[in-house]
DNA sequence: ATTTTATATGTTATCGTTCACAAATCGGTG
DNA sequence: CACCGATTTGTGAACGATAACATATAAAAT
């Protein structure tokens, strides 16, 4: 049995009333007496109404559809941040449409902000961890539809952003291993053209220019486990004297455990790690992550809440930036004592 | 500058011909000269112009949008998935709605199929591991809208499905054990609910079986590395005389090989360990784990093909099997001798 | 040159909804 | 009992595209 899709003029039909009650119904409109309003609800049951989506956009020119622009989003933080977004969002009536970009620049961006047009979209998140972004291009390309950055650095107010303040976690990390009187200290960061990793890093320099320090070392892998094994590996065949490794996921850092271990190196006896995002996994590492918890599911809840804000009672734009925290486990220890 | 959208007529004014000429070249109908094309594509160009999906859809009410229902979409396997599936589906042209369900149930399914109802959509992945849907129903929530089941198990042969071969996958880690000796196999499995972890156990138990084997054990985890580490802690304390460990998936076996190193017990020599999925981490876990390969983006891939295939040349629907693959790494080795 | 056929273009209705406006109904008042 | 303002309901035109049909123009056949 095939059922064949009802509209509002068959509920109508159904009801005894005209099509635009039903609609009046269907938006809550004050002005419908109880017993029409129920007649009409009633006949939609039964008939198994569900409104139509396009023919609401195309009326009404917009549309309860929220466009999601996301990079990476098979990393663990992007995934987390994705699904709950699709799922705070429906809960407030929003439709998501999403759209993958493949690689992190603004050409991707603005092919995916100009499909996007295509559709009634009441606003977009971006999930771009881009640096130096020309927001005025960026508000252009979205034609007048609100857009909220999330993780994407600017200083530009017109436009909305939530970010997690990496930067501070970072530090909180660094001084960490400064508390531990650590001095001879290796970074291994993100890709470059990734925000987060750029943020991490400066995070890490400034608590150690605070302390008078200088990094021994600056590696820069591509978040992948294999990539933090690999620049571990190089960082040990050079030789450098380092007592602790600051790296910019756990990832990588699992990685270096790994690189470590195989050289003999005992962690933290010999040399602290710590990593970057606390995913689940990181507790079970060997030893157990001492790592910068994010919290990507507020992050993603945080981003939809403001755009609805936005979008819904026209607020001005506003910023949040959520705070992270620093997870102490078994992979820093303070340093050996020389000799 | 607010751009307004320019719609099909304002290409048609510009190009100096009607808006249905407009239609055809978008179209790429036959009967249109080349000089009246490339000035209608110039024109459009000029326009910044963007067909509107709604228009388009209400109009041919049909649409190149697909929906994508699935289930814990934050996990490795299921946003893998999710995100080859996008970028392939707007490679061929097809925008994705996405909808979350947040529990495994045919409920939410229902209401998530609902829910797409509303948009014109092409066709439907559902990614939902579950065992024993009741494909009838299924049919009839789709409301005639091809439908396309990804890792769920099915006899039913008019619906199309996706999956790859976990039983398989499954008697190829325990055959492997086997071949080194083990006898005393203890498991930790997924989730009752979902269709995967019945079909690791299944498969487990059959290659056991075939060897004259009972498992030792048969505990259910909920894939988390938590759970897995306390899961094998029980088991210790058990005291029960395993010396081979099958795990439904890589981040609960790396919560057990925590439990096996805090007791002291020395993987592979005197326990060997397994998992499933090989994540990009498990090869640096200590040790770098054997485990069965699932190729989720070949997976993705292969059902947004077929799927597509039903939607557009009306092929017969068919169901594709992907093989997964063992891969051989440290946490396993013959058993030991007793004695 | 005239008819036939194919190609190229235009015209009007339509999809399912909302919007702006018009009409009908209602109880209460003079 | 006619009249009024408020509430409730109905009418016709959008929205931006496609579909079906009609027409004009060009090329081929008679």
């Amino acid at each position: 049995m095939i059922k064949t899709r009802s509209s509002i003029h068959d509920v109508a039909a159904r009801a005894n009333v005209s099509h635009q009650t039903v609609s009046r119904v269907l938006n809550h409109h004050v002005s419908v007496s109880a017993k029409t309003k129920a007649a009409v609800l009633e006949a939609m049951a039964l008939l198994d109404y569900q409104p139509n989506r396009a023919a609401q956009s195309l009326s009404s020119q917009r549309a309860k559809t929220l466009g999601v622009v996301g990079y990476g989003t098979s990393y663990y933080g992007p995934a987390q941040m994705l699904a709950q977004i699709e799922q705070a969002s429906r809960a407030r009536g929003y439709a998501v449409v999403f759209i993958g970009i493949p690689e992190l620049n603004e050409q991707e961006i603005q092919r995916a902000l100009l499909e996007l047009r295509g559709h009634f979209i009441g606003g977009i998140l971006l999930i771009a961890p881009l640096q130096g972004v020309n927001t005025t291009q960026l508000q252009t390309w979205c034609a007048g539809v609100p857009v909220l950055l999330i993780d994407t650095e600017t200083t530009d107010t017109t436009i909305s952003s939530v970010t997690i303040d990496q930067r501070l976690g970072a530090q909180l990390a660094a001084k960490h291993l400064i508390d531990l009187g650590h001095q001879k200290i290796a970074f291994i960061t993100g890709p470059q053209r990734w925000n987060d990793a750029q943020l991490r890093l400066e995070g890490w320099q400034l608590a150690l220019d605070q302390a008078g320090l200088q990094p021994l070392s600056v590696q820069q892998g591509d978040w992948s486990p294999a990539s933090g094994f690999a620049l571990t590996q190089e960082l040990l065949a050079s030789r450098l004297p380092m007592t602790a490794l600051l790296i910019a996921n756990d990832s990588m850092a699992l990685g270096a455990l790994w690189a470590l271990h195989e050289r003999g190196i005992a962690v933290p006896h010999d040399i602290s790690v710590i990593g970057f995002d606390d995913i689940p996994e990181s507790r079970f590492f060997h030893p157990p992550l001492t790592t910068v918890q994010q919290d990507f599911k507020a992050l993603g809840l945080a981003s939809l809440e403001t755009l609805l804000d936005t979008i819904e009672s026209r607020h001005p734009r506003t910023s949040r930036v959520i705070v992270p925290q620093l997870i102490t486990r078994a992979s820093t220890a303070p340093v050996k004592e020389i000799g």
